[in-house]
DNA sequence: GAAATAAATTCTGTTAACAATCATTGTTTA
DNA sequence: TAAACAATGATTGTTAACAGAATTTATTTC
């Protein structure tokens, strides 16, 4: 049970295992690397950043509170699965966020705000050539989280942060085989308009990557909320 | 010490204490009885609720990730004191999610929203004819709150939940003496503007509405985040 | 052999005791 | 008298042990 040196993870700047936790968590959601449903139990995790289950149960339940994770009285703490109807508030609630953070950001950008930008947009393709998934995730999101740091709105910019997060899962979930997962090449027509200070296309591009984005759902294909395995290997008859 | 049969607090219908606290400690935030910089005790906490402090820990880390509260490591909770910076934030965020609501509120809502909408007002009008500060602050919230329910967004309306709590704390510190605190006049007619289905006036309404609340601040008048004792008693000289 | 039942294990939820830190009070010293 | 220092008290942070619920495994029964 307590075996010691089991195996440990190298935890950031971030003294505190309750923010340690919840950054990984954020990431390992943000790169697909935890799918939605997936069990988070607390001795698994108190036994990764190897502190106690108190920690742990507090980091679970600020990610609740995000609706990043869903807590079950007596079952444990899963990894959220949205919903049709959550999905389109939350491409709402994100088309207006991004609207807003656009007009700041347009105001506020300056030459060394675009480079970092393309910088992003050029590491996307890159992870993209080389099919490293994760990274390709990673830095989509990078790209959207920039806009929030540009403009300089720290409320705008957690919402943001927890709605890309829900945005992730929920295509994780629902994405239709064969859809263009996200265009790089809206990305960089984004920032051509951001150059340009075209206010007006600038908007509307990104309005409608978004709507892009949420073209590409299908939520046939996924009806069950928590698909078990035994549903996974079942063969369908009649 | 351990006195048992302190004055406990009634738990509405939520059976779990960590729900009750957070509801508790908001519900107080929204009518004023808990400015800004109180601290917030685990001890007394956990006496009012009478759980143990685990619950208090992971409430008061729940409303800390909300910015309704914020803790300061080995000191404690304390509820927020929003900086002028802030304030400008919440106010922006504030006005992008009241007026995408708007729009769907615009489509969605039915007579019985508009009665509702004008019980509220009713309600507040009253509770301002009595004096009753905190009734008026919570039904004003409520009116607010109302819209979101009826434009059907749970994550705009869990945002706009923090937003309208975190403005309330923003008013309480900086609050101009003298200025008119919410105008149950402009609630009236932002109603109005609904039922016409007037929908350029109607956004324009809450638009103006949320300036209005915001241009009767004055940050000068509270230089000091945590004011103290000693500089309410001093005199001032020269 | 399959379904239903019972035992065992694992996990969550709760509690209390302990350690460490911070704030306050009281004392000493220049 | 005022500042520095020491001791006390209170509060936060951590840990471990226990109780209860849920899941899994094993057993029984048809």
């Amino acid at each position: 049970m307590t075996k010691s040196k089991e195996k440990k993870l190298k935890i950031k700047k971030d003294d505190l295992p309750e923010r340690a936790i919840i950054s990984s968590i954020m990431a390992a959601v943000s790169e697909q690397r935890l799918p939605a449903g997936t069990k988070l139990g607390e001795q698994v995790l108190s036994d990764l950043f190897n502190c106690n289950r108190a920690n742990v149960r507090r980091a679970l339940s600020t990610l609740a509170t995000m609706h990043v994770v869903q807590i079950q009285p007596n079952r444990g703490a899963f990894v959220s699965t949205p919903s049709p109807k959550e999905a389109g508030d939350v491409f709402d609630a994100r088309r207006t966020v991004e609207r807003t953070l656009a007009c700041l950001v347009i105001k506020n950008a300056n030459p060394q705000d675009i480079t970092n930008m393309r910088a992003t947009i050029t590491a996307e393709a890159e992870a993209r050539a080389l099919g490293d998934k994760p990274a390709e995730l990673r830095l989509s999101r990078e790209f959207h989280m920039n806009l929030a740091t540009i403009a300089d709105n720290q409320v705008l910019e957690r919402f943001l942060s927890e709605l890309t997060l829900r945005t992730t899962l929920i295509i994780g979930l629902y994405n239709k085989i064969g859809s263009s997962n996200c265009a790089e090449h809206e990305h960089l027509e984004i920032v051509q308009a951001l150059e340009a200070k075209d206010e007006k296309r600038f908007i509307d591009l990104i309005d409608q990557h978004l709507h892009h984005l949420e073209s590409g759902l299908d939520f046939q294909c996924m009806a069950q909320p928590f698909s078990t395995l035994a549903e996974q290997l079942t063969i369908v008859s009649a």
